[in-house]
DNA sequence: CGTTACCCCTGGAGGC
DNA sequence: TGCCTCCAGGGGTAAC
């Protein structure tokens, strides 16, 4: 069995986009060019209802594109007779996951409690599945997905050319609110939850209390180029633990074994020394060090 | 319009 | 041991 998450246990770390990148490249070499034979719904409401329309909606369609935006994975699903193509939305909310199950059929591997959907392709299943259902799994009808109401109102990819410390500083602009519940606006900036959005202020020595429109546009360059290194690092050992998983079926590790801040309420600052603190911000934890972020 | 509280859900941890 | 409560969080929505 290949998983893209380790099957026995949820992942430790909630999907942000690290870890929707690395299932995304995962699952494209089984699923590229595959031919969906039919889906199986198990669990019709996660944080939306799954349409019972959809094994008949999918059937047949040929999986054409396989991409990611903000924290959603997107499979375009190719034209099946008279029907025009579409796309197939899926969010992992904060508990989700998906495995490759290679063989014929889902029934060549009993479901349990929390494996809600599987696409069955003729190489094997992919199986979705999510303990605290906030996922999604969304049919898009028509070739322009980025229209979707899911994803209409999303904010700029943290990898997009545009997007930098001038970017980020327009954005803070009208925003008086704290810096770190800004940071995971999805409607501004996709991809940051709550460990990187710690992580990210951390590595730039921002505080996550400041008013977003507080921060200095030299501060906003340290800023957004914190979030890409901080993002491109855990990409790439999300990357090596899938690899190793692969290789070894030991369980993937969490994407981030270092962090500075994040969970290490009490703990020496791994730069100063002094004890890092736990706040609550707009409802989330915040994890900062009060010396060296300012 | 910007901001925040609340809600969805389950499993794990800690208290008694 | 077992039961209760609290906590974790993405994102949509309602309320301020």
């Amino acid at each position: 069995m290949v998983g893209i998450f380790s099957d026995r246990n949820k992942p430790s770390i909630v999907p942000e986009l690290p870890e929707v990148e690395v299932v995304c490249c995962g699952i494209r070499p089984f699923l590229e060019n595959g031919i969906i034979r039919g889906a199986v719904i198990r669990t019709p409401r996660l944080r939306q209802p799954i349409l019972p329309i959809l094994p008949q909606t999918l059937a047949g369609r040929t999986v054409t594109e396989i991409r990611r935006r903000g924290k959603y994975l997107l499979l375009r699903c190719a034209a099946a007779g008279e029907r025009e193509p579409g796309w197939l939305l899926i969010h992992l909310g904060m508990s989700g996951s998906l495995r490759w199950l290679p063989g014929r059929s889902a029934t060549d591997s009993l479901p349990g409690r929390h494996d809600h959907v599987d696409l069955e392709f003729s190489s094997g299943v992919l199986r979705f599945a999510d303990p605290r259902r906030f996922g999604v799994v969304a049919w898009h009808a028509g070739e322009d997905v980025d229209a979707d109401p899911l994803l209409a109102s999303l904010g700029i990819e943290p990898f997009a050319d545009e997007f930098d410390g001038h970017w980020l500083h327009a954005a803070f602009a009208t925003r008086q609110a704290a810096v770190k519940p800004v940071l995971m606006d999805a409607h501004t900036l996709v991809g940051v939850g709550n460990i990187y959005a710690s992580e990210s202020l951390f590595r730039a020595g921002i505080s996550p209390l400041r008013p977003a429109r507080n921060i200095a546009a030299r501060r906003c360059d340290r800023l957004a180029t914190s979030i890409r290194e901080t993002l491109a690092e855990a990409i790439e050992a999300g990357g090596s633990s899938i690899r190793d998983y692969v290789h070894a079926d030991g369980g993937a590790g969490c994407f981030q074994v270092n962090c500075f801040v994040y969970e290490r309420a009490g703990q020496d600052c791994r730069i100063c020394g002094h004890a890092i603190r736990q706040v609550r911000q707009a409802g989330r934890s915040t994890y900062y060090c009060p010396v060296c972020q300012r």
